[in-house]
DNA sequence: GTCGACATGTAACCAGTTACATGATTAA
DNA sequence: TTAATCATGTAACTGGTTACATGTCGAC
């Protein structure tokens, strides 16, 4: 006991959504694009290969399923093994730092190298899709705030909606210094 | 011309550190920890693997330099063709959004499965992080803000020092409303 | 009746990570 | 003299992406 045999991150978010109950890879997928794809998203051929590591390590049982409609699928459980292992994780108290990759702030950076008005347009361009996505988490929050089975999820909600608008405050602070500094 | 091969984003930030002068794969691997490692971060292998190609592509130059103290290197120069490409990519109106992972957040999402202090302890480890990242980001203005030839490298930094503010608010948000839950 | 979206998944590839290798200098 | 750090890089592995495959249903 205590095996450690440290799953990749994303065989415990896999293994956190099935938490909620069955699903086949395709539903996994969907899931996990409107709540923890925000934070974590993994393309689905990894959900798959995941799946199958996950059930080879009897952390997740498998069960196919004949539809006449829709190609057969095969739907997933959490085993009460999967779920220690899961806990565990969650538990461990080593706090990895996030890992971002921005090739937009990569750009911002060599800005120098720009032509003015592509910089310009980007940072706007940046500005538009922070908006979209304020507007989006501002939809889901009106219909999670104060539920309780979404406290948790709220969390991660609460963090996403401060970043965007972090996003946005800066873009109006960038447009106004390439401004500023085109007068001089 | 105009033969858009597309470069991984990565060949990209090396060429652009290129542009400050001749570096070898360990200088680059130095200066981008320090500056754009916040938000793209390649491994040293990485780099090198990377800058071979470059040099196959005609977008880097590789120059042998012999020491006596230390292992021999080999220093890199970027080419007008490396230039130019690099002036075609940052010039390009599409805005790829940044893409985040966050080991973290993902915990929190799934909070329900951990024990009470382990989240509360995590969270506030969260935050210590945080203001390590602003301390030293507030260094860095230090020594930069006002100096026009760091002006794009602090329009990125300002966009970093934004983040760390706005993390280390939710962190106490979340504390608060972890608080008030507890008394329910 | 064709085109896009829904539904389910596999295979091939590549970007990026971890582990390995080597030697010199400095600090304890 | 042993360990840690600087300095330079390669090799082996794996996580993750893109492209491929296939069939149904609804909309136009």
């Amino acid at each position: 006991m205590g095996e450690e045999s440290r799953l990749p991150t994303t065989g415990y978010a896999i293994l956190g959504l099935l938490t909620f109950g069955e699903m086949s890879g395709y539903d996994l997928t969907k899931a996990a694009q409107g709540s923890v794809g925000f934070f974590w998203s993994p393309a689905k051929s990894q959900v798959y290969s995941e799946l199958r590591r996950l059930v080879s390590l009897g952390f997740a049982t498998e069960r196919e399923v004949e539809q006449q409609d829709r190609p057969d699928k095969r739907v997933y459980r959490v085993t009460p093994e999967g779920e220690a292992a899961l806990r565990e994780w969650l538990n461990d108290p080593v706090v990895e730092p996030e890992q971002i990759k921005s090739p937009f702030l990569l750009k911002v950076f060599f800005g120098h190298l720009m032509d003015r008005e592509a910089l310009g347009a980007q940072v706007k361009e940046w500005r538009r899709q922070a908006e979209d996505l304020l507007a989006q988490f501002r939809e889901i929050e009106r219909h999670i705030k104060g539920e309780e089975a979404y406290f948790f999820p709220y969390l991660t909600l609460r963090c996403g909606l401060a970043h965007a608008r972090a996003d946005i405050r800066w873009t109006d602070e960038v447009l106004g210094r390439l401004e500023e500094r085109e007068g001089r």
